[in-house]
DNA sequence: CACTTCCCTACTGAATGCGTAGGAAATCTC
DNA sequence: GAGATTTCCTACGCATTCAGTAGGGAAGTG
């Protein structure tokens, strides 16, 4: 289960356009401010607005600025906009799955594991990452030590 | 963030060595039953060996058991075995990672995210899968109906 | 011995991930 | 309108991973 480069360096760059919301912000300026390849960034930027997560501008004084508050922007909205689904099993979605025998409640678990992560990305704005409050009950689990340590 | 089919496999190839716990399986019978490629399991269930999670015997009465109780090994156990951190973001995993500005607290929420997972597959053992009885917190995750649909 | 089953190495073919290059289209200032 | 700037689009490249196959050697059994 990895998060991939083009997530992360969406949802980072969605963090800057959130913290910056007077005038529109350049790819240029994301990429330099965050170390993200700037023509990569540019697809990543794009896939966001179809998404329709941000707006764009051209032009001199153009940019890019979120299409909606930063409250209002979780980031499973983000992931998805650049990725499919935010979890799948050999590429399919849970509920298209099917077992047989001792295996047959691997498919509840697998939603589970879903919708947990669903619970975290979907309950998490961008608003708040950027302001560096967490929800409680997603700072609660950072807070835990042991969730720092590599086993 | 994608379960791999190694990963899905393994999981569902332990289980049969879970529920038939009297005699060695071979990897045919497994394969076949679940209807997975033998001769990628072979490799699969090799991974599992090294891991230490099964033991194997050859010969003609030979075949796979688990080296440990169902009980004692969890769903991690088993995705960590065959694919090698649960969760990892680019690659590495969360704590080697570091962010600045305004994208500072997404390292927790990656760590939370990770802690999540880990949660789920830690807290789940085979025995419980195999005998279809999921432990409560998890159960009442997939009992949720719209755990299941498909945004 | 023959037979079975695991074990190991190597290979392939397709997909994905990550990034680059170059230019066309829009928008602004002068 | 000229020129500058920035987004937008298509295509390409390359390495890695994923999923699976092939063939044979090593160990165990009758």
């Amino acid at each position: 289960m990895r998060i991939s480069a083009r997530a992360d360096y969406a949802v980072r760059a969605a963090l800057l356009l959130a913290a910056e919301q007077d005038g529109p912000l350049k790819a240029e300026a994301i990429a330099e401010a965050q170390d993200i390849p700037h023509k990569f960034l540019e697809g990543i930027l794009n896939d966001m607005r179809r998404g329709g997560l941000v707006a764009s501008q051209r032009g001199v004084y153009g940019g890019y600025r979120l299409a909606r508050a930063p409250e209002d922007i979780s980031v499973a909205d983000v992931v998805r906009a650049v990725d499919g689904p935010l979890v799948s099993v050999r590429g399919v979605r849970p509920p298209e799955l099917s077992y047989g025998g001792p295996a047959e409640s691997l498919l509840p678990l697998w939603v589970a594991l879903r919708a947990n992560v669903r619970r975290i990305l979907e309950g998490v704005s961008l608003a708040d990452v950027a302001s560096g409050h967490l929800p409680e009950f997603v700072g609660a689990l950072a807070d835990d030590p042991a969730a720092w340590s590599n086993p």
